[in-house]
RNA sequence: CGCGGGGUAGAGCAGCCAGGUAGCUCGUCGGGCUCAUAACCCGGAGGUCGCGAGGUUCGAAUCCCGCCCCCGCAACCA
């Protein structure tokens, strides 16, 4: 019987529609979910949507539509764009599905009776009119950081869980199986951020062993508040309607729950699949996977995944994809300009193992033109040409060799380990590279036996028969590895060279190709400037979406804030922060302010500039400097600033009103 | 002294864990070829492998030490 392979994506968050570095995740993972069957095994590839929790909760109040009306929709749409992109998932889960829902309300129970979970409260110091809690040490001299009142100790009823319970045990077992959390780099991050106590940070794996033995580990994990009573939008305790379930609890669990988990009785299916041989997570969600996941399966008695994959970011230029930057590209646009086949495989090829990738239409034009429409499909193109102009299209072996060709076959006869072994460490983009040296090798094969020559020369028919049969058996072998990554052009492939696609491992290629008639170009040459219509209508052509309006303040409210023009006289960074410390002559006084603008501004460019001062608010230290008014700025959905200043020259220490 | 990652040819990256001729793709220059999509093939130029005339070694991109710079996370951002 042929071995299970279950992975999983990360279930996408629907609060909105998913961009091409959310979109990556599921490529990659189909990518791999494909290559796994090919090889033989039982496949079960499970993907979804994330669809509870506070923020969905307001995005639908925003458009005016009920919770579920808003992430059905989200949910179809992402459908809609893994389906485009051809990601070939067994399941796709939802958090409403209501077995899923069942699930975890029996989770929660079980953990609540085996003692894994208590009630208890959010306990800290409470400031009314901010609705926040507060710790000790964001307190600003004893009042709310916020708006500068008293705050007051306070509690919120909660339920937690007893994360400290499973420390020692998800210690070793992320000590002992070195190939849990990959990349490797990774693991130091999540023992020494949050798993170790400071004393243990650089001990070696025995002795961290050793204290798992004697008890004597300490780790910096704390209880997790695992319930919500503060909005609606998840599932209910069920025995304790107030509350609803955490959303990382919630979302977890889908893991199981997938595959028919249930705490009394869980299904054949999850018998057979669980646990997971991976979980393919973005870098930023790391920490829950291999912290609170393993542990709540801990508390479950269930078994513990086998690798939690945390792939890198594909980045826009260099930056982070954000809507108001208006750099956020789709994977649905980026498929009308290339194909979607191009984009599989540009964000395949382009993302690195462990660090990030760079995405922009530009790079995409470049590598689409030399790997896709030069080395792959002109080879093909003609290939399947001189075949039809010198052999009537029927390349036959004839057994007639030639003194490259052991090279070459053996080259063919390679490819298949050479990915293979990049794909079990799942170093897709790796996998391409070898598969691609195998399409550069019979480019070069051609130039090698020359077949236009050998086509003047009746005699050497056979000869002609066999290279030409010899780079079929090439593109026959090439296509079926590139179907894990390019499905349809894999399939053209085949059309094109008259071969049928085969069961992996089931015997020799075909002794004759009757090619195509008509070859064809597989991919088009693209030019930027021939697309760069296309992508000035895909930019968002939404503003900056307008975050929630302040209540109505009277004008007696606004002229309580004193607001003056001022002049940069001075400027300095502080070292290790975002701020810029910045001496600023507001009218006859000078006052030192610090900002938290340095990713914005350098200091040199600080000097002389006119700006607009809050003088009235209270001085506060930061960093050791005093601090005795605010800069004012206007910032973008995305965080970016941007000084505030005077459209006239006018003094400084003129007032604003 | 917060945690982590990185600095290798004009660009993007591999090599480092297990020291031994510095490699890949793109670009660039020159040549070849004409089956093919201005394509394909070959060759050249281009690198003090961040810095320390540092340590270990017969030998360091690789291991050790010190320093500089970049990027995440955390903190901070009146």
């Amino acid at each position: 019987m042929a071995e299970k392979f279950y992975l999983t994506t990360a279930i996408t968050y629907t609060s909105g529609k998913p961009h091409i570095g959310n979109t990556y995740e599921s490529i990659f993972s189909d990518a791999i979910a494909r290559f796994k069957r090919m090889q033989g095994y039982d496949v079960f590839f499970m993907t979804g949507t994330d669809e509870h929790g506070l923020k969905v909760e307001q995005k639908a109040a925003e458009k005016g539509v009920s919770c579920k009306r808003f992430v059905d929709d989200v949910s179809d749409e992402i459908k809609r764009i893994w389906k485009l992109m051809n990601v070939s998932y067994d399941k796709f889960i939802r958090t409403t599905d209501d077995y899923h829902e069942r699930a975890v309300q029996k989770m929660f129970k079980k953990f609540y009776d085996n003692g894994d979970i208590y009630k208890s409260a959010y306990e800290g110091l409470y400031c009314t009119p901010c609705e926040s809690f507060w710790t000790e040490s964001q307190l600003v001299n004893g009042k709310c950081p916020d708006c500068g009142r008293e705050v007051k100790p306070a509690r919120e009823e909660a339920y937690f869980f007893k994360m400290g319970k499973y420390a020692d045990r998800l210690v070793r077992h992320i000590v002992t199986n070195p190939k849990f959390i990959q990349p490797v780099s990774r693991k130091n991050e999540m023992m020494n951020n949050f798993l170790l106590a400071d004393e243990f940070i650089g001990k070696s794996d025995e002795e961290i062993l050793k204290a798992c033995d004697d008890g004597t580990l300490k780790t910096k994990l704390q209880d997790l508040c695992v319930s919500r009573s503060t909005f609606k939008w998840g599932v209910p305790v069920d025995f304790d309607e107030k509350h609803v379930i955490y959303v990382w609890l919630d979302a977890l669990s889908n893991y199981i729950t997938g595959v028919g988990y249930d705490t009394d009785t869980p299904s054949p299916q999850y018998k057979k699949y669980w646990p997971a041989n991976v979980h393919i997570i973005g870098k930023d969600i790391i920490r829950f996977h291999t912290i609170y996941w393993p542990i709540f399966l801990m508390a479950l008695g269930e078994p513990l995944p086998k690798c939690i994959f945390g792939h890198p970011w594909l980045l826009q230029g260099g930056d982070k994809m954000s809507k108001s930057k208006g750099n956020v590209l789709y994977a649905d646009d980026l498929a009308k300009n290339f194909g979607v086949d191009a984009v599989r495989y540009f964000v395949l090829h382009e993302m690195p193992y462990a660090d990030d990738g760079i995405i922009t239409q530009e790079l995409m034009c470049d590598r689409i033109n030399s790997d896709l429409a030069n080395v792959l499909g002109n080879l093909v193109k003609r290939t399947a040409s001189m075949t039809n102009q010198y052999l009537n299209g029927v390349a036959k072996r004839t057994g007639t060799e030639g003194g490259t060709d052991a090279d070459f076959e053996s080259v063919i006869r390679g490819a298949y380990a050479k990915v293979a072994a990049k794909m079990d460490e799942y170093k897709v983009a790796d996998a391409l590279d070898a598969l691609w040296s195998l399409f550069r090798r019979a480019n070069k094969y051609i130039d090698e036996t020359t077949p236009w020559i050998l086509a003047k020369d009746e005699s050497k028919k056979d000869r002609l028969s066999e290279v030409l049969y010899n780079l079929c058996v090439s593109l026959d072998i090439g296509a079926h590895l590139l179907k894990s990554f390019m499905p349809d052009t894999a399939g053209r492939i085949l059309a094109e060279i008259g071969a049928k696609e085969r069961a992996f491992g089931s015997g020799d290629c075909i002794t004759e190709y009757s090619v195509t008639p008509t070859p064809a170009t597989l991919f088009e040459r693209v030019k930027y400037e021939d697309i760069k219509v296309n992508i000035e209508e895909q930019k968002p052509h939404e503003e900056v979406a307008e975050t929630e309006s302040k209540p109505l303040i009277t004008i007696d409210d606004f002229a309580k804030v004193e607001m003056r023009v001022g002049t940069v006289i001075a400027c300095e960074a502080v070292k290790k922060s975002k701020l810029l410390h910045e001496t600023v002559k507001v009218g006859a006084r000078t006052i030192s302010i610090l900002s938290g603008i340095a990713k914005y501004y350098t200091p040199e460019e600080m000097v002389g500039k006119k700006v607009v001062v809050v003088t009235n608010l209270p001085p506060r230290e930061m960093k050791g400097i005093l601090s005795e008014g605010m800069i004012v700025c206007a910032e973008g959905a995305d965080g970016t600033l941007s000084l505030v200043s005077p459209e006239k020259d006018v003094a400084d220490g003129s007032l604003l009103s």
